[in-house]
DNA sequence: CATGAATGAGAATTCATTCAT
DNA sequence: TATGAATGAATTCTCATTCAT
């Protein structure tokens, strides 16, 4: 027993390695991030993580296509109930809540400055990065509204227009103030109640019935 | 004399190196831009860079700043025309028409990416920018939008608010795309003419008159 | 059972290896392979190197001193025929062409390309090379040739000169040239008879009857 | 004066870079040459090093390529003696322990290990070499032996194939023998004396006159 | 005997910056 | 002001070798 744990269990390198490297590339950039550091903050030797990974490069996307996968649980899982709404303004408005806090999460947005700064660098995980994410949510919601114009509760010519509209209307401003304003500076709570209240409302004004 | 003429003028070279610099950074970014590049770029020596720009970290913020003061030109330009409308959905057209044409420029994207990138390292400069461009362009729209609304031309109870609203339907949803999916796939003419009619539709609806 | 036939027979390891790192050695040279290399290619890990061979110097050495065994083979062979023959000048035509022919053998001239150059880094594995090679050829040529004499076939004082004389007179000039040109340039069938053809003349010249 | 000689005149580096690169180069080879030892020896820092010479490659081939150059002007002198003589045999002698003389000194013979065991890596060099040194040779002192021949001293068919057989009588067997056996190993001069001579004799029995 | 995981030392190369002219 | 030459520290990545299983 004494003999598995001289540091930490070893088999585990891999996931310890790319929590490092995730913090890291998060906290500093690409470029800014060295594989010394990494390794150093893994409590591993730099060959380790050669041998876990090809290059500092397959690191990076491999970390970035991996929290990829995991951005919008949260969405899928709220639009599930909207279909079925009977209080139309009320569940778009609690969807509209929830949508601005998760994309506001703080490691959302590290995530977000990192792929957008490093998309010149690596083009093909920016635009995979925007497909898994912000546009997989547009085409959620806008099938959610295509389903709720067929029911009658909302008038809509074209639901891709329509989940942009909305989707931006949320949280088009709070997210581009955030990209530059570090984390720091968030939205009151205050503030986001009031985004989301005036968000569904104009929405509604819009493509509401009557 | 032989000395001045080494390079067309030697005067210049402030200018030079900030053109070059500008251009690299905007390319591969604040770490990914060497002062050999910028100096080999400039067609000067390294030691010149230095003698105008104290360190690389000056230079950058220098440039960063300067790109900033000219951002918005565009739209104080075109708001200047709104509040004396006499058509005011075709005038409001227009503006998203411009509004979107001018934020979707390549440069300027390279430029939101590069400050966005950057953030982390230069958290001023990020801030700055975002009260130099964004802000300063919402913020000249909720003024448009206060006199319109005592004009009797628009229901408004929040001018921020409601400029925020207008901003980013029309172009939250292309912004977002452009900041990941590079310059090569911009939107088509038809495209952007459909969001800036859906943007100015949503937003009569909801502040429109009536 | 099923832990040993993992990859078709596991005695044949130690063959495997050295089979490898032969090709790689004649290839990129000693330093130019790596261990992980060689076990790669042996598709073995690279543990299992390390069981067979103490360590990579150990592994070169040995490889080199099994296939300097081997090298000379050929003249040995050769040479049989001769201090019997019944037509000199034949027998010599027929010696030189074989002698060219089985020296300038590519897997040989990279044999001597490597070890030449790692004479620096090996000089007691080259100065063995050389008396297993090179030199056993010239002292089975001067014992024929001192046989040869006492037939009074020969004119010869000193048989190792003479040696010397027939031996670089036939490969002297395209073995010099191997060693540069690479085994693409090869010496074409043609240049190789006259180059025999010379060497036998101008030595019956010199060492013949009469 | 004192502000000068900071550390042995500072202009003279590339001079200083290359001479210790040599040293190291021809010693140990090109991948057991570091560019750290190279840079400590030459008494500069490793970036100095890279400010004269692109990369290990450029540095190694140009140093190759310049220690070409020098090497046969030995030869040519001597040749040039040849075409007029009155005394045949005695000039070849002379011409044959010069040659050996030249071709068996020390730093040549590294020149000529480096040069063939890095065969493999840099196969132009090795050409390169080869045309440069023992080919140039052999052509001149064929075009010795043919006007040797025009005034009657010499009976010659083949002008380079007597040149490779005199070159090679002369050298083959010790500089074969040198190319593995170290510089400690080397001829003695009885040796080198007897060596001369035969291949003079032979040479002359065979392309002589009468 | 064989393996996968790990290591410390060292490889080539680049960087931002400074000095002497 | 501008330069060419130089630097020390850091970067990515590789190597020969060794454990624990």
């Amino acid at each position: 027993m004494a003999k598995t744990t001289r540091r930490a269990g070893r088999m585990a390198s891999a996931g310890v390695i790319r929590e490092a490297a995730t913090t890291l590339f998060l906290r500093s950039g690409y470029l800014g991030t060295s594989m010394e550091e990494i390794a150093t903050l893994a409590g591993v030797s730099k060959q380790t993580v050669y041998t876990h990974f090809a290059d500092k490069e397959q690191l990076f996307t491999d970390l970035i296509r991996g929290a990829t996968d995991r951005v919008d649980d949260f969405l899928q899982h709220a639009t599930a109930l909207l279909p079925g709404t009977d209080d139309l303004e009320s569940d778009l408005l609690e969807l509209a809540r929830r949508y601005l806090a998760q994309v506001l999460h703080p490691e959302l947005l590290q995530l977000r400055r990192l792929v957008i700064g490093e998309a010149g660098r690596f083009p093909d995980l920016a635009r995979t990065y925007y497909e898994q994410a912000p546009a997989r949510t547009l085409t959620g919601l806008a099938s959610c509204f295509r389903r709720l114009a067929e029911r009658g509760l909302l008038r809509i010519d074209d639901p891709a227009l329509a989940a942009g509209s909305f989707a931006y209307l949320v949280l088009g401003r709070p997210l581009d103030r955030a990209m530059f304003c570090g984390v720091d500076e968030a939205l009151s709570p205050a503030d986001m109640e009031r985004q989301a209240d005036e968000a569904v409302r104009v929405f509604l004004a819009a493509y509401g019935p009557r």
